[in-house]
DNA sequence: GAGAGTGTTGTAAC
DNA sequence: GGTTACAACACTCT
């Protein structure tokens, strides 16, 4: 579950399903998703869910028990949470591939379990184990936050300083935003439709851009930010109704993933090349 | 069988 | 210090 705007859906389903729950028990199933941390388990068991925040793409649980005690969870390319009630019910999610269907819990991607003590259970799966679980104190998950920048959908959010610091910077212009440290949240899909929506071209150089150009990037990266974070709960919605509609993330998309296709805007064929070791999708047209 | 993949981090090299 | 390029992580899908 990569991107920001289904981080975020994943957070506001989970305040609705743990938030006040105590954990009765943990089962971890493969250690590499707790760091190796064979007390994680027990440092978790009894400890009851205070609240759920996120920087970035990174989740951060809280506990009532105790102030000096977080949960840092992370996603990556394929961590999901799933919460089944004492009924046996699917109520929370992941971002629709197949493993969503025939679900049987626990899998063989699940990872960890916290079994509540009103019998529902939360999953984590991960397929690829590159997400993670971790427990941290104050000053580890204060270090942990201090990795993220600003995110473009935060109210407060300072496009003045977006634009300076983006105008100084030298690397190509997708290399930028993808950078967590300068920008928090954005991934490469809504990188390459915000540099599509922005009518500027992934490989630019940032200190070639003018800044209206950079005022496009940031107005852009807010709206496809607040647009997909409705898209990611339509997509969620279509997970929890199990009804297999897993492609609805891609009738949103405009680039990325559109390579051969019309751009929406110009009807130029979309092509795809590879930035910074990623896969890029842009209309040599209409991006300049 | 080969290649690509939604994210991040570490390292080496310039 | 900034930046670039790449490997690594483990697994599935085309």
């Amino acid at each position: 579950m990569p991107e920001l705007p289904e981080v975020e859906t994943v957070r506001l389903q989970l305040l609705n399903k743990v938030v006040g729950k105590k954990i009765k028990k943990v089962v971890v199933y493969r250690l590499r998703t707790v760091a190796e941390d064979f007390s994680f388990a027990t440092r978790l068991k009894n400890k009851t869910i205070k609240g759920i925040n996120r920087i970035g793409k990174l989740l951060i649980f809280t506990f009532s028990e105790n102030s000096d005690l977080f949960l840092l969870a992370h996603l990556k390319m394929t961590g999901q949470f799933f919460y089944i009630d004492k009924k046996g019910q699917v109520v929370g999610g992941g971002h629709g591939n197949k493993d969503n269907e025939n679900i049987i819990f626990p899998h063989k991607h699940s990872r960890v379990a916290f079994r509540f003590a009103d019998e529902g259970i939360l999953y984590f799966n991960d397929m690829r184990l590159f997400g993670y679980l971790k427990i941290a104190n104050k000053s580890e998950m204060e270090l942990a936050k201090s990795r993220f920048g600003p995110e473009p959908i935060h109210p407060e959010f300072d496009t003045k300083w977006f634009i300076t610091t983006l105008l100084q910077k030298k690397t190509a212009v997708k290399v930028a935003l993808l950078n967590q440290q300068f920008v928090a949240g954005l991934g490469n899909i809504y990188v390459d439709e915000t540099l599509w929506l922005a009518k500027v071209l992934p490989t630019r150089k940032c200190n070639t851009l003018t800044k209206k150009e950079a005022a496009a990037i940031a107005t852009a990266s807010k709206e496809i930010m607040n647009e997909s974070i409705k898209v990611g709960g339509t997509t969620f919605q279509h997970f929890i109704d199990t009804n297999g509609n897993k492609g609805n993330f891609s009738k949103f998309l405009k680039v990325f993933g559109k390579q051969g296709t019309p751009c929406p805007r110009c009807k130029t064929i979309i092509q795809k090349t590879r930035v910074a070791g990623r896969g890029t999708h842009f209309c040599p047209k209409c991006q300049k």
